[in-house]
DNA sequence: TTCACTCTAAACACCT
DNA sequence: CAGGTGTTTAGAGTGA
């Protein structure tokens, strides 16, 4: 892993300086080195597989950047006329082996994100998913960038060598018009991205127009033959002939070329500007074919698309523009079901926001580390800037207790340069603060649900942020995790520091919090063994401990079994998220249900029913809730979510997921280490 | 305001 | 003696 991450760093030197942006961060610099400070820290090998990761990616990147290189010059040659293949292959700076399949998983288009937006089946995991592969692709292009970059330095180089030279072999000299050539595509392909991202600028970056391939791409990377793409550009730009001025340029160019082109911008759209969806129904959002659909309505509607009605959860059948107006005019009137459904779409768009967000921040950091790393390699482990967390005294971190957006070291973090909605509240935030001392009642009011850590277990694994659940229930998860039901006090320290990333620091704090816990509750009964004393756990004792929860809110239970139509189509993390108080349900629904889809399943079907309740709920439901957290269910996931609600599917989370992703054995000992690799 | 609950911190005893 | 384990107490925050 280490070896990998520092291997990367060579490859990567060109895309950190490129993202970077030259800006220091050194926050995140600072907590990257804090938890490399600490060899035994896991984030280390959680950070190492995130670089492996990006440097795979770049790898991949490359591979698509030469690829499109080729592919374009092939449409070129196509285009005027030279179909000479041959030329190709006697092409030695372009004769690069094409991997067409390899880069097939890691590209996804925004009409994919899109596609799975619309089937609200986003899981955090997927979202992460989705987001490493933005990442993804913002490397790539920022790889193309530095490719063409480095084709353009070698071909005036070359060309330079060969005017001097004078006399050339022939086809030094064909190698050579070949790479002039070349090198025009290469500044058109620089001129088209600028210009389309001026266009997509003008449209607000919103709407990504049908007849821009924002698409194309991921046929290309489908392997899709440059005869095909072309075919398909011309069906997409003949249905849009009006479209933009600037489609002018494009039809005059080769599909790869737009491919490229459109691609990159409308990635831009998508992570350089947080606010796009939330203007507007998820800007990126135009499925692939959907732009044929509006070439029979001028009229394009986000929602509206295939001849369906594209409302969240709706799907109607809608003959033609008129009847889909009709249909949004009838069905999908302002009344309560409205407002609750485009209440969660905000909140899915925001939760995406606030993904991509912490995502793009944990890129900014790698990057940074790895250039830093790579310049001054003898950095010492020092954090740099920790004023946040690490050098946070307890008494620091106590005194600021409970403020949810914590944002000590903000404003001297701004990791990423790019821009935020000033309500999104960064992962930096959420971490840099040290132990955050949380006061929150189990009982109600947690816009976060165990569905949710069940579905963000990798999440909560990788990310530092505090479980939404109580010492105790933590522990009887491990307890009952485990294959005897029972647990050494060690075991259960492992297990914590294993499951949550947050438990991998200020280990004095929270084992003493656990040892308390075990002693105090008699639901956790100690148990003389051969090798020592386990701890068990009295279900009976456990549940009796509060047995006002359930019945305290009976309505929703009864709201849950009722009404399934408003949310069906809403993404899982979010429905967990408004699920809220409905979680205890799932307490039992979960019990024997080992896996994790099952859970997902069972818990996005009770679900499906909560959001009415949590929409008429939600202003009487959180008086102590700031408009933040009802905004911004991510923020949630910071604070801890009712405990024992939880319980039941965290044990089907943590179940399902056995990962050796940690040694079992490993000590995270006490350090107050900020690892903000969340 | 009171109560119940939780978290954090700390002191102490016991054991290995 | 050091460190881990287990118990207990105290203070503080939160919501009902």
């Amino acid at each position: 892993m280490m070896q990998e991450s520092g291997t990367e760093t060579k490859s990567n030197g060109s895309a950190i300086q490129n993202g970077s942006s030259g800006s220091n961060h050194l926050l995140e610099c600072g907590s990257l080195r804090e938890g490399r400070s600490n060899g035994e820290t896991p984030a280390v090998d959680i950070g190492a597989a995130d670089l492996a990761h990006v440097q795979q990616q770049q790898q991949q990147a490359l591979q698509v950047a030469r690829q499109l290189l080729l592919q374009q010059q092939q449409q070129q040659q196509q285009v005027s006329g030279l179909k000479s293949p041959k030329r190709n292959d006697k092409q030695p700076a372009l004769q690069v082996p094409v991997s067409v399949a390899m880069m097939t998983p890691q590209v996804i288009t925004p009409q994919q994100m899109q596609q799975i937006l619309q089937q609200q089946v986003l899981s955090p995991q997927q979202l992460q998913v989705l987001l490493q592969q933005q990442q993804a692709l913002m490397l790539q292009q920022q790889q193309l960038q530095e490719f063409y970059k480095k084709q353009q330095e070698q071909l005036q180089l070359q060309l330079l060598q060969q005017q001097h030279a004078g006399k050339q072999p022939k086809e030094q000299q064909q190698v050579a018009t070949q790479q002039l050539a070349f090198q025009q595509q290469l500044l058109q392909m620089q001129q088209l991205q600028q210009q389309h991202l001026l266009s997509l600028q003008r449209q607000g970056l919103l709407t990504i127009q049908p007849g821009q391939p924002a698409l194309p791409l991921q046929p290309l990377a489908q392997g899709m033959i440059p005869t095909e793409l072309q075919q398909l550009w011309k069906e997409v730009t003949s249905a849009h002939t009006a479209e933009e001025t600037t489609g002018n340029n494009h039809s005059s160019l080769d599909l790869t070329t737009t491919c490229v082109s459109s691609s990159a911008p409308s990635k831009t759209s998508l992570i350089m500007n947080p606010h796009a969806s939330t203007n507007g129904q998820l800007s990126v959002h135009t499925p692939k074919r959907e732009s044929l659909s509006h070439e029979e309505h001028p009229h394009s509607h986000p929602l509206y698309g295939h001849g369906v009605c594209k409302w969240p959860g709706c799907e109607a059948v809608c003959e033609d523009f008129q009847s889909f107006l009709k249909h949004l005019n009838s069905e999908h009137a302002l009344d309560d079901r409205s407002t609750a459904q485009c209440r969660v779409q905000m909140q899915v768009v925001q939760q995406l926001e606030l993904q991509l967000a912490k995502d793009k921040e944990r890129l900014q950091a790698m990057m940074t580390h790895l250039h830093v790393k790579s310049t001054e390699p003898k950095a010492a482990p020092q954090p740099l800037n920790l004023v946040s967390s690490v050098t946070l005294s307890k008494s620091a971190s106590e005194a600021s207790p409970q403020s949810l957006p914590h944002t000590p070291t903000t404003p001297t973090a701004p990791l990423t340069p790019v821009t935020q909605g000033p309500s999104v509240i960064t992962t930096t935030n959420m971490h840099t603060v040290g132990p955050i001392r949380r006061r929150y009642s189990d009982k109600y009011n947690v816009p976060i649900s165990s569905a949710d850590i069940a579905q963000n277990q990798e999440f909560y694994k990788n990310a530092e942020v505090r479980p939404p659940f109580t010492y105790a229930s933590l522990i009887r998860q491990a307890i009952l995790e485990s294959p005897e039901k029972q647990l050494t006090l060690n075991e259960i320290y492992n297990w914590f520091t294993r499951m949550f990333a947050y438990f991998r620091r200020n280990a004095a704090t929270w084992k003493n919090a656990v040892r308390h816990n075990l002693s105090l509750h008699k639901c956790f009964v100690r148990v003389e063994n051969v090798k020592g004393a386990v701890w068990t756990v009295d279900e009976v004792e456990f549940q009796k401990r509060r047995p006002q929860k359930i019945s305290g809110n009976p309505s929703l239970i009864k709201n849950m079994q009722s009404s399934h139509a408003y949310c069906t189509p809403l993404n899982a993390a979010l429905q967990a998220s408004m699920a809220e108080n409905s979680i205890p349900l799932y307490t039992t629904a979960s019990m024997g249900n080992p896996t994790l889809g099952n859970l997902a399943s069972a818990i996005r079907e009770e679900l499906n029913g909560a959001m009415e309740h949590t929409n008429s709920n939600e202003s009487d439901s959180s008086p102590g809730r700031s408009p933040m957290q009802a905004v911004h269910p991510v923020h949630v996931k910071e604070e801890p979510l009712d405990p024992e609600e939880a319980e039941g599917p965290l044990s089907l989370v943590t179940t399902a997921n056995h990962s050796p992703d940690f040694d079992h054995d490993r000590d995270y000992e006490d350090e107050p280490v900020n690892e903000d690799m969340e």
